[in-house]
DNA sequence: CGGCAAATGTGGACAACGTCAAGATGCATT
DNA sequence: AATGCATCTTGACGTTGTCCACATTTGCCG
């Protein structure tokens, strides 16, 4: 995707994703329309099409940006938290909450394949993201080095990983979707998120 | 919403349901438009009219349905089980994954508020079902019982009620959105939702 | 330095969509 | 039998995604 140096615009691609990011922000993943978002940008209504091939074109680089932006923040989350591995686990957990409530547009697109082009990639292992640095091996990392401290019992560590990120997304996507009243601020959800993550960390049922 | 005695189709409302369902198995959400759902029933592009009041009411119908539909199976998934509290608990999750496999359309909708008519109602608590029998409301009465049998630790029940939702819904979004690599088949998917779930109960920590 | 090809942007066109308006058709009640 | 309402159809309008032909700018190469 060569698109270095812009001749008439200045960075038309730029424009047109940061456009198409204030329309989700506005109106919405089904307000997103490639004529709304050429408008926003100043440019003609066809424009667009000499960035990206079409919509799900246009949608899948925010996709893939997202990826990219969601992988750093996870592995920040990481590397920043104090304490024993497990306490990164949680710390982990509620950045991806945070990421999903402070970036809810590209949110929703990441986990939303109706949308963008059918390139069959999973969600947890992104293609634009390079295997090791996914946030997906964030977590499984995490979980590694909490084994090896013993903090975590053994077994199957992608199950382990899948539970766990079953339920950060889980809890962001309802409280995404629904319209906030589970969590109105960042601040609430990322109370929520520990909370949540804190009962996946240590189980439902009673310890002895 | 009177609908009992059609005069011209039979029974068009039910059957414009049915063909959404239809539509969107075939062409998922994206592909649902009413001309479509019109085509597939056999009727005119604006025989709908007449019984929703636009797209967004009959989204609006077929997701009251599912939510209906999922607040049963639920239910018959936590009478159904034998065993503690906690298996109970596990039943009802993995049964909230299986819904989703089995019937993806409306799981898809019912989680989507940006298609459905906005009356602000939430996901957890929706309007169409009575209070008492609401999904929500199987997990709650679920973690008390379990709370009763001192097999689950005491704490804010809606805390834990939203953890234990979180993980079975992240998972459930994740197999579903991951164009079910995760899982293809709702056996695989019910053995991955009885894993995942045992985590949750249990918790990722290593018990003493 | 001049000119050409590619990159970029514009305008118009088309089918499909959601929705509104107006008319036609059939059922039910009186 | 006649009236009235619920139901369905046809037609229209504005908007969307996308294709096409054309204009303009830019970088490159002789």
């Amino acid at each position: 995707m060569p698109e270095e140096k812009p001749y008439h615009h200045g960075d038309l691609r730029r424009a047109l994703l940061d456009a198409a990011l204030r329309v989700i922000a506005e109106g919405g993943v089904a307000g997103l329309t490639l004529r709304e978002v050429a408008r926003q940008a100043g440019v003609s209504h066809n424009a667009p099409y000499h960035h990206f091939a079409d919509k799900a074109a246009l949608v899948t680089a925010l996709v893939d940006e997202g990826f990219a932006q969601f992988a750093k923040t996870m592995q920040f989350a990481y590397d920043a938290a104090t304490g024993s591995a497990l306490d990164k686990m949680v710390s982990v957990g509620v950045a991806y909450v945070r990421f999903a409530m402070e970036h809810p547009a590209q949110f929703r697109l990441m986990f939303r394949p109706e949308l963008r082009a059918s390139d069959g990639c999973l969600p947890l292992k992104h293609a634009d993201v390079p295997e090791t640095s996914s946030g997906y091996e964030v977590v499984i990392r995490a979980l590694q080095a909490a084994q090896r401290e013993g903090l975590v019992a053994e077994g199957d560590i992608d199950h382990l990983a899948l539970a766990a990120w079953s339920t950060v997304h889980g809890l962001a996507d309802l409280i995404l979707d629904g319209n906030r009243d589970i969590a109105s601020t960042p601040e609430e959800a990322t109370a929520l998120a520990r909370m949540t993550v804190e009962v996946m960390v240590h189980g439902l049922a009673k310890r002895p």
